[in-house]
DNA sequence: ATACGTGCAAAAAATTTGCAATACT
DNA sequence: AGTATTGCAAATTTTTTGCACGTAT
């Protein structure tokens, strides 16, 4: 059977990315990991981040051209993208407002939905004084 | 100064994209448009792309880690990506509310948005009887 | 006629894979 | 001990760039 073992690297990038503010690219995930696991290679970033998916840990967040990963089981919620300094924020409140029974006009059956928001965070509003 | 001319090439891809029923990737994009320039080079694809939107004639969408791009211009509308058949449709309704001001809960302001909803496309959900 | 634009091929960047050494269980 | 996992480097993509030739103005 295929057994998937408990690793260094594998704990280290899960944490990372519990421990995260938002969602993060793979470059960021390294980065970061690196702090723990300063051998920590590239490839198994790349690695871990599949698995991980796979398993539903963590899922991929596609935000601005780039593909972004944050943990799962975070309840539900959304991703505001500062135009500025381009950190990507997390919002935990939904400004959705669907049809109920989820069936959408035109026949569409919803079963989920990403809201993004883009401007400025609340520090780069702060600097137009 | 730098003009920008107007070459078979460029025409061609921006009619690809205006005539298209949703956002294409840049593959796609290359595909229809070697319909009518055989010729027609993948690295000006790309440059076209960029040029367009820089032009703010077009522009990308990110959607399931792929950037796709779309003719600007149609008014505010949204996506739906149908999780059965994988097509991207459009949607001219907006099923948002912000706060008036553009002022979101924690201080961020909101310049615009983008939402994306998954499910079953209409002839999807049909086939479910 | 003057450059901007294009196609091709090379270059650079991003992602995946093969493999011997390493580390879980 | 046995084998999944890792790091490195090589192999693949994916996207960008240099250049000589073609073409819009």
């Amino acid at each position: 059977m295929t057994a998937t073992r408990s690793t260094r690297q594998r704990d280290v990038i899960s944490r990372v990315l519990t421990d995260a503010e938002g969602p993060l690219g793979v470059a960021e995930v390294l980065r970061r990991a690196q702090a723990d696991l300063p051998g920590l290679g590239i490839a198994t970033v790349y690695r871990t981040l599949k698995l991980l998916t796979e398993q539903r840990r963590i899922h991929p967040v596609a935000l601005d051209g780039e593909t972004l990963y944050e943990a799962s089981g975070r309840g539900h919620h959304h991703h505001f993208s500062c135009n500025r300094c381009t950190r990507v924020f997390t919002l935990h409140s939904c400004p959705l407002s669907l049809p109920a029974g989820g069936m959408y006009p035109g026949g569409f059956v919803v079963e989920a939905h990403e809201v993004t928001l883009y401007g400025l965070c609340p520090a780069c509003a702060a600097q137009d004084s």
